[in-house]
RNA sequence: GCCCAGAUAGCUCAGUCGGUAGAGCAGCGGACUGAAAAUCCGCGUGUCGCUGGUUCGAUUCCGGCUCUGGGCA
């Protein structure tokens, strides 16, 4: 028998208040005794120390529910997207196997991605960059990391990606030439070997957004908020007992801080105003490329809005919660408070995971049939109005 | 009250010897296949303060007005 193993995500970009409705979406599933518990897909906070910045909800709130691959990682660890994809698979399946329903929770894209969809398989776990002839070639050869010979250097061995890869894009050049190296394949051969994987992990996405100016609003003020809390002295400690060069201390903020001066930071008012202004600048440019990825990705990967199929399974739901959310039909999405978006969360989901439980006993696409649609991935999307 | 300077994009400003305008920052749009909070690409968004005059044509020159700085009282 091949089991499949379902699970629900809320995702969007950040400050929408993806962690704490994912809290109430667990507790109010376990009141009809449906234990759940969530997996963070966020590829900062993954890592230890890195808890003001990261947005990391304090213990009281984290211990209400249990949390997987939060604060798990040493600051000093390297971690990828294909790890995680690996690490939320094992998590899923064997919370699955548990009888409990796993809450994929985060904001890091490429790792919601990288549960369920096109990532690459994890036979390939062994390109990690480290591989004999990587090393032996190019930390070997550093002048021919020299952007041209680079670029020439993936012209001849991958043409085709070096045709698909922005010219200027040296982080992407380097990564196709190291797994071209790594593997003796072409990454755009790899690319075309993917093993789609939805059909083993059924989904149901809830993306969460918000008004643009509402959103800002909030993230300028939650930033001020962390800096109250301690952000400033948290990447001081960091560096003190790491030193500079810790992966996530590339990430929105700490690259900010880390250069920082701590003294003047207390002394001069318009510094610290000038590095919170750039903080809150970057986060707020990060939330808008998370909103154009959520803009696209569900139409590109296939997946299948609730609202544009009327069936069986959320229709119902859908219908019968009509009082408490409005239901956008020109934008395919649903309108409402954070408390009614949780009571929606909450009877889409247990509709889901009951659906998929009587249907599932010996066939997958015993779902796909009652579905009467073609994708194991579903998605909502939530216009949060408070 | 008088004198001087300024008024142009969301902000700071440049410019047009008269032919309806451009930089930086901010912003917006897009890409994204194992570092993704990363990395990269694209886009000026405008009653040139208001109002008369000169002119084929005024944001530009002239007059008046309003506002904002600075100075003198």
């Amino acid at each position: 028998m091949n089991k499949s193993f379902p699970s629900i995500v809320v995702t969007g970009a950040t400050g929408t208040g993806k962690s704490s409705l994912a809290i109430s979406l667990a507790e109010k599933l376990s009141r009809v005794n449906k234990n759940s518990e969530i997996i963070s897909a966020d590829a900062v906070q993954v890592y230890k120390q890195f808890d003001i910045g990261s947005g990391k909800l304090p213990e009281s709130d984290l211990a209400k529910v249990k949390h997987h691959l939060i604060s798990v990682l040493e600051p000093q660890e390297k971690y990828s997207a294909g790890k995680f994809g690996k690490d939320a698979r094992d998590l899923i399946k064997q919370i699955n196997n548990e009888d409990k329903y796993p809450i994929v929770v985060g904001g890091t894209a490429l790792y919601v991605n990288s549960i369920f969809s096109t990532l690459l398989d994890d036979s390939w776990h062994v390109l990690d960059g480290e591989s004999f002839l990587t090393r032996a070639y190019l930390d070997k050869n550093p002048k021919d990391l020299a952007y041209q010979n680079i670029r020439r250097l993936l012209e001849i061995i991958d043409s085709e990606s070096h045709e698909r890869i922005e010219p200027s894009d040296l982080f992407r050049i380097h990564r196709a030439v190291k797994l071209a190296l790594a593997s003796g394949t072409k990454n755009s051969l790899i690319r075309k070997m993917n093993i789609p994987s939805e059909e083993d992990y059924p989904t149901l996405i809830f993306i969460l957004e918000r008004d643009r100016d509402n959103l800002y609003d909030l993230i300028d003020k939650r930033v001020i908020q962390m800096m109250d809390f301690g952000w400033f002295e948290e990447v001081t400690n960091l560096i003190k007992n790491h030193g500079e060069t810790l992966p996530a201390l590339g990430s929105i903020g700490y690259k900010t801080l880390l250069r920082g001066n701590p003294q003047r930071f207390q002394a001069d008012i318009l510094y610290a105003k000038d590095l919170i202004n750039e903080v809150q600048r970057d986060t707020r440019r990060f939330a808008k490329r998370q909103i154009t990825w959520w803009r696209h990705q569900p139409d590109k990967l296939g997946w299948v809005n609730i609202l544009e199929v009327e069936n069986e399974i959320f229709s119902s739901s859908v219908n019968s919660a009509g009082k408490s959310f409005n239901k956008d039909s020109q934008n395919f999405l649903l309108k409402g408070n954070s408390e009614q978006l949780s009571d929606l969360l909450f009877d889409l989901s247990s509709c889901f995971f009951e659906n998929y439980k009587q249907s599932h006993t010996d066939d997958v696409r015993s779902i796909k049939n009652r579905l009467n649609i073609n994708s194991g991935t579903y998605y909502c999307r939530l216009l949060i109005t408070d």
